[in-house]
DNA sequence: ATGTCTCAGGGACTGAGA
């Protein structure tokens, strides 16, 4: 079972390269986030054309995310809907579903925007219901993988200046320390299988920040002790960060063998 | 290089967000 996430930063503009994409690598789940788009304008058609479904919870402009699946899923829930808490459903940033058995969780963490700021506290308070939210997934499906944008570099080593990036948007210890609450008991697949310094999964648009490897490691796939052991690939698709019209992230995409 | 990309509003460009 090949799952994927990719921030396609807008499905409308992404769509040519996304159907491409699937088409190369044909996933069985494929999480997105920043569809930055409605239902009314979201290329339904264009990926059902191309062999998948699809289960979107989008709003206009900001944030939306998706989960495209070659067999449809079951439990398709939006937000933190279980628990109520307005913190979690006011703004499109979590949809889940299952597939064969497993739970798929899709997440577009708040980015920040700046140390201290309103959408820092809120970044910060949208993690922590995240992490109480998934306890109860969890035990309702053992094995579950987290995948997204989760706008935390959970290390030094996930970023390539962390001198620059020191106690940063994106790389404060509160950050972390909140992402870690998150992921409490899950094992970063990725890692798992790339350990090496310098393995970035998204690269500012502006400068020339690709091309000098200046990026953090911010997209991630998590998962429960019982995928750890049947993860047999992981990568980070960098190649997706070129060409034309990319998004600033690259895809990420772990193999998981039954 | 305060460097780019995407969206909405409005009908050319600006501001917000990332």
């Amino acid at each position: 079972m090949k799952i994927a996430t990719w921030n396609v930063n807008s499905i409308r503009v992404r769509l040519p390269r996304l159907v491409a994409w699937l088409q190369q690598h044909e996933p069985d789940v494929l999480c997105l986030q920043e569809t930055k788009t409605v239902d009314e304008q979201f290329p339904f058609a264009e990926l059902q054309a191309a062999g998948y479904h699809v289960e979107h919870w989008g709003q206009k402009t900001y944030n939306g995310v998706a989960l495209l699946s070659k067999q449809p899923g079951s439990d398709i829930t939006r937000g933190f809907a279980a628990d109520g808490n307005p913190v979690a459903t006011e703004q499109a940033r979590c949809i889940a579903g299952t597939f064969g058995g497993v739970r798929v969780v899709s997440v577009y963490v708040p980015n920040g925007s700046e140390v201290g700021s309103d959408k820092y506290t809120y970044k910060l308070a949208w993690l922590a219901e995240l992490a109480t939210w998934l306890q109860g997934q969890q035990k309702s499906w053992p094995q579950l993988v987290l995948c997204g944008d989760m706008n935390v570099a959970p290390t030094d080593a996930d970023v390539h200046d962390p001198q620059a990036w020191h106690e940063q948007v994106l790389c404060t210890t509160a950050e972390r320390n909140a992402f870690a609450t998150v992921t409490a008991g899950m094992t970063d697949l990725i890692r798992l299988h790339q350990p090496q310094a310098g393995l970035v999964t998204w690269w500012d648009y502006r400068g020339l920040s690709f091309f000098k490897n200046l990026g953090l490691r911010i997209d991630h796939i998590y998962g429960t002790s019982p995928l750890e052991a049947q993860c047999t690939a992981a990568v980070v698709d960098r190649a997706q960060r070129k060409g034309e019209q990319p998004s600033d992230h690259a895809p990420v995409i772990v193999e998981l063998q039954a």
